[in-house]
Formats: C-alpha cells, sequence, structure tokens
DNA sequence: CGGACGACCGTCCAATGTGATATGTCTATC
DNA sequence: GATAGACATATCACATTGGACGGTCGTCCG
C-alpha cells in the first residue's frame, strides 16, 4: 500500500479553483450518489430556471471533478449508468467555495430583448409574444406553487425560501405582462 | 461593373442564420452607426442587466455581420473608432429574427444558488451575502428609476415598459430579500 | 412471445461566449 | 512635456452551449 495514487491537494494551498459549475454539482451530490443525468433532472426540477446547466457541461465537469479527487465515479449500473459520490475533499472545496461572494448574475432573456425592440413590430405579433410569455410564466408560476405545497425530501429553510423567490419573480413578471398600455386600452 | 462581390444571399432563402447575439447588433444599429464599443455601452445603461454581451464578442459578431453584408464598416475615426451602419440586408434580417418566437431565458444566479445551499454556512456569512445582494439590488433600482425619470432619446413604449420590467424585477427581489424569516426574527 | 416505441443515459463537436491581457490613442491636468 | 486615465480594438486560451448521435432498457400491445 505503498505510493498512494493521490497527487493533488498535498496541503491546503493550490487547490485546483472550482469553477461555479463544478461547485455547483458537488453541492447537489451532498446528499448522496447522484449521476450525471440525475443531477440535470433534480436542477431542472428545483432552481432549473436560476441556475442553467447543459447535460454536455455535466458530464465534463463531473469527470474533471473525478480527475480532482473531488468526486469518486461508482460501478456502472443498468444503462451505464455510473453514479458519483462526493469526496471528503470535495466537501472542502465545495464549502470554501460558497463562503466566497457570489460572482455577478448572467442573464440573458431573449424575450424581454424582443420586446425592447417590439416597435418595429405588428401588434398582433406582440400580443401572440406576451400570451406565450404568459402562459410560460404561469407555468412556471403553478409549478414553484405545487413544489412549496407539497414538498418532499425535508428541504432546508434556504431552499424554500429560494422557491419563494421563483414565485416571487414569476408574480411580478405575471403583473408586468399584464400592465402593457396598448393603445386601444380601455378608457375608463 | 460586373460581377458585383456580394455572395450571400442571392435570394430568400439559405440566409446564414443570425445568432441571438448577433442580432441584437442589429437591433441597436437600427437608429444609426456606433462602434462595438458604442454598443456596449448603450447596451449596458439599457437591457445590460437582462441581456449579456462581452466586448470580445461583439468585435468578432461586428466583423462576421460585414463578411455577411448586413453591416458595412465605415472609416476609422479618432482612436480607430470604426463605426458600424446596418445594411437594407441587415434590416430585413434583424426584423426576420424578430418575429422568430423568442429562445430560451438563460439565467445563472450565482448568488441564489450559493442561497440555496446556505444551510451550511454559518448565519453571519449569510446575513453579509444579504447585506451585498441588497445594495446591489438598490443600486440597479435606483438607477432604472432614473432612467424612467429623465429619459432621453426618445424611447418606444416598449423601451420603458422594458425599464418598468426591471423596476419590478428589482422590487421583488427587494422585498424577497427582506422577508427571510430569520431563526430570532422578533416574535410579534 | 417478439418487436417496437419511448424514456433513459452518455458522448461528441462545431458554434458561441468569456475574461484576461496587450497595444495603442486621445484628453486633461499639472 | 510628462503622466494619468478614459477610450477603443484585438487576440488567445478556455468555458459553455445545443443538438445530433448511438446505445440501452422497460413496457405495452398484437
Amino acid at each position: 500500500m505503498e505510493s498512494r495514487p493521490a497527487r493533488r491537494n498535498l496541503s491546503n494551498a493550490a487547490a485546483p479553483k472550482l469553477n461555479p459549475t463544478a461547485a455547483s454539482l458537488l453541492g447537489f451530490l451532498l446528499e448522496g450518489p447522484l449521476t450525471g443525468w440525475d443531477i440535470v433532472a433534480v436542477v431542472e426540477a428545483s432552481i432549473g430556471y436560476f441556475w442553467n446547466l447543459t447535460r454536455s457541461q455535466v458530464y465534463r465537469e463531473l469527470r474533471s471533478l473525478a480527475d480532482a479527487g473531488y468526486v469518486e465515479e461508482g460501478e456502472a449500473g443498468p444503462r451505464d449508468r455510473r453514479p458519483y459520490t462526493i469526496t471528503e475533499t470535495g466537501r472542502e472545496a465545495f464549502m470554501e467555495w460558497l463562503r466566497l461572494d457570489p460572482g455577478d448574475d448572467l442573464i440573458r432573456m431573449q424575450g424581454l430583448l424582443k420586446f425592447f425592440f417590439a416597435d418595429n413590430l405588428d401588434e398582433s405579433i406582440v400580443r401572440r409574444w406576451v400570451m406565450v410569455q404568459r402562459s410560460q410564466v404561469e407555468k412556471r408560476l403553478a409549478y414553484f406553487r405545487e413544489l412549496l405545497a407539497h414538498i418532499q425530501d425535508e428541504p432546508t429553510p434556504f431552499q424554500i425560501h429560494t422557491l419563494r423567490f421563483g414565485i416571487a419573480h414569476e408574480e411580478a413578471a405575471l403583473e408586468w405582462l399584464d400592465s402593457f398600455p396598448w393603445s386601444d386600452a380601455p378608457r375608463a
């Protein structure tokens, strides 16, 4: 048992810096092993709207986290399912990242951008656009409310409050969508 | 004058598809020529929080838009300033893009993500985090309100309403930040 | 039974986007 | 006439995306 393979993180110095995506993966592994596919599903079902992930990135990061010794790749299951387990080093790295001040938000709302330019568009198109947005917002709102009402898996108060953020956000969006002063708006 | 150099867009078919970034650049060029630098500044000062751009990307896309014949590069001015002017083809391409249903939002709120995991953190750190977020939100809110009050450049009703979205969003965020049920919250 | 359809799971790649760094220019100020 | 600071673009390594692809398993129906 000589010559242990672990080469990185010999000390607390020079740990390879965690990027936000990688860090978030560790966060979702805290409670137990998950496959890449599962992580994507879990994220989508919770803060997915506010924390975007893509499958390709998730699989890539999981592998690089494994290289860095932050997670361990498990045996391949049924459909090549490969669960990853967070290591102690991984936990530490995650906590370190968590304590840092959060980076800037990154937002790209293509719909809002189009609305910004909507002056160039027929009103009928804009109205359609508003309807589509509205139904999407309604859908997310209903989902969030549902989630809040029937919560499973012992969420922390912070997770619950995050959900409330989603609800607040969607409610504001809804109100906004309904408040556009169309030229043919009823007078009184 | 034989053998015109224009090779693309011989017909209405097969126009190289516009990516959202490129399309938004065209949008900002509608009102008149701008340099890459100017575009970044204009965007940052208006929907910047909801539509992210980076300088490198802007310069790259401007060149590729020029290659495609959607914009024309002007004479270099004072500090190598190179204004771009949208062409008629460019306008058409933009309008075509604008009419399409908007793509999905892309949102990555690192702060919210950290909050989601904040159960693992000392309360003092979370409190600090909330303060930082709060001041950022306040700042954006003040800026948006300021903009709404003293508007220049004849904004369209849609631009004004976009601004209102920003305000609604920040107000909701502020309310949310102030509503977290701390364990030591006053009883009545 | 068998086969076929749809959900599941991971891989790959070209296009897109980021952040840091480099280089140079003009303006103001002393 | 030096120097600081805003202005303006370029470029490179790297991160990230989205969609196409290729397999695997479960289940439902003829």
